[in-house]
DNA sequence: CGGTATCCCCAAGGATACTG
DNA sequence: CAGTATCCTTGGGGATACCG
């Protein structure tokens, strides 16, 4: 783990650690960042904050989202150990899902990410709006 | 932007706020997971930390990158106000690019993400390799 | 209720070639 | 040197239909 400790805050020559293949695909940057990047974690981890959730509640809450999607994500965070699968052998079958003490950790990590959006998604915005209006392109 | 105060951490039932869909496409969670998200984005921005690179600096240290995605990620960033793009008329040309205060604050937020990485892949990995080992699938 | 299975679309990103 | 232009592949995710 440690031979990543620099893997994206340093302007040292990456190369040297065996070519840019293996940096990019070996880097772990691209697992975590695979995980919050995808799009409904980032929605269906705190949604569990609270406490554990059925497959069709979760479904109400992400309004949006389709089945396949939800158990597909679902399917990916349990094997990352984000959250559990509990199912009871009752008809109709019954299916919650909560988050482990990583999955919890990841709330953290979301919320780090919703702490800088909040502190300066305004400035990316202005910046944003300020280059489309010098629509010299 | 404070009605979004709570767009990522709490289990309130989002429909409120005037549908799912609306939600989705309203919520800056979307922008800044955009950001942070692109393959390149975490690797340019912590690349110039330490000073302005030149294009074909930054190729160098980004050695799987191609040309078009590297000037497509920089245009997104210098449009996003994260770096700055400083054309010298001389021949041959040079370009300079280099991180603006936002970009700075950017690469707190990646550090976060990255100290989270190095705290929890670990378990993730693990959980992973556990759950592919019950191949019972 | 809580899924699987299948088809399909489309945008991100790679490969390659050309240019002021 | 620092790009643009073009073509092409890949896979995440939506739509729809069926199942224990």
């Amino acid at each position: 783990m440690k031979v990543y400790r620099y893997w994206m805050d340093t302007g040292v020559d990456l190369r040297v650690r065996g070519g840019a293949d293996a940096y990019l695909r070996g880097c772990p940057s691209r697992d975590v960042l695979d995980m919050i990047g995808s799009k409904w974690t980032v929605l269906i981890v705190p949604a569990l904050r609270e406490g554990p959730l059925r497959f069709g509640e979760l479904r109400r809450r992400l309004d949006g989202i389709t089945q396949k999607s939800l158990t597909q994500t679902l399917r990916t965070l349990e094997r990352d150990g984000l959250i559990t699968r509990t199912q009871y052998p009752t008809i109709p079958p019954r299916v919650e899902y909560a988050l482990t003490d990583l999955g919890l950790r990841a709330v953290a990590l979301l919320a780090g990410v919703r702490d800088w959006a909040e502190a300066n998604l305004a400035d990316v915005l202005a910046a944003r709006a300020a280059h489309d209006a010098r629509a010299d392109s």
